[in-house]
DNA sequence: AAAATAACTTACTTATTAGTAAGTAACTCT
DNA sequence: AGAGTTACTTACTAATAAGTAAGTTATTTT
């Protein structure tokens, strides 16, 4: 089937990802990634035609990574608060890794990428939108959680939260997005 | 003084601006400047000696305005409610644009900058979300504003919905923007 | 009116970028 | 065992990037 290698693939999203969410989208090239793991540039293009394509197949893979989490999600009797905790602890593993989501690194370069691009990354963002507004639903429903907005916006204020808050604890601090993280969660308990 | 033209240098902070909001930092070059405005790339360099004078001097800019901002509010009989509108629309001037604010955009590009950098724009953010934690505090202690965090965490969160609402516009469109900004105040009159 | 200076342009250089065509080694299938 | 396929490397090209030295022109200063 392969000879050689089995993972170069693996490894090229693996670091396409890190650099993407550590140092931004546009500043980072082939020869990065190709230095990296000790490959040729001409490599990488073997792998991933050119920059779009290896970010098609990142953005693709967060879209399985939450489709894989909505079907556990759906048939788990864990509490919805739990639930919600799903969705808040990459944030915090991303903030402590000093990087931000992959949603708001390309929010910045949003305007430099090719249409085809911007409409998987809208699937991705409604889709997390949409999982978290229908657990914020859940959770109101069954008396788990309390708050005053529509889910829909209930959704975008805490996904927005956290979204900065990594983007911010980069350059003010970790206690910062420590600080956001406990209030989001304090204010749908009480 | 000055020779032919008095206004370039102004002329390329604008643009420059402009693109770092639109396009992100890393994704446009003095070329793109330099065409813009119909000078040469040269003339970028001789007014901003490299792309990181340029970025120092819209940040020293951002940092002028909000310390005009700070002054005006401090002397000013306006509400707290209308104080805070005064942080909150750029925001909403920067969503009609389809652009994001410029720590968000530097956030994303922020491990690529030099130490220098990186130094004025934590003052930047220091400065701003001082500015919003004292007008949260006077607000409250007037009983003009509510809210239950701290006046720090309270100010982290509402820059978080701004900053990441812009952000998110640009994918999901202005109206979930619209949607947080009411958010926003409505939860802090109640 | 001459000298100095500010605001450029011309014409480069050097480095990096994305990308590709052709070759090669290892493995897989028949 | 030979043919094909996979996973690369070698060795380029063409375009863009940042940056600079030297020359030019308009204005200001003396």
């Amino acid at each position: 089937m392969c000879a050689r290698n089995t993972d170069t693939k693996e490894e090229i999203l693996r670091i396409g990802k890190h650099f993407i969410q550590y140092y931004g989208y546009n500043a980072f090239s082939y020869a990065d990634i190709a230095r990296e793991l000790n490959i040729k540039n001409a490599a990488v293009h073997y792998h991933f035609r050119g920059k779009e394509d290896l970010l098609i197949a990142l953005v693709d893979k967060n879209i399985e990574n939450y489709q894989s989490l909505s079907k556990q999600l759906n048939h788990s009797k864990m509490s919805t608060l739990s639930k919600l905790g799903k969705f808040i602890e990459p944030y915090s593993i991303l903030c402590e890794a000093e990087s931000i989501c992959i949603i708001g690194s390309i929010a910045s370069d949003y305007k430099t990428l090719p249409e085809s691009v911007k409409a998987k990354i809208s699937l991705l963002v409604e889709m997390v939108l949409g999982m978290v507004e229908q657990t914020l639903s859940e959770g109101k429903k069954k008396g788990e959680l309390q708050f005053f907005e529509s889910a829909r916006t209930q959704a975008l204020l805490i996904m927005t939260n956290l979204a900065a808050g990594v983007q911010l604890a980069r350059i003010s601090g970790k206690k910062d997005y420590e600080n956001i993280r406990k209030a989001v969660i304090r204010r749908l308990k009480k």
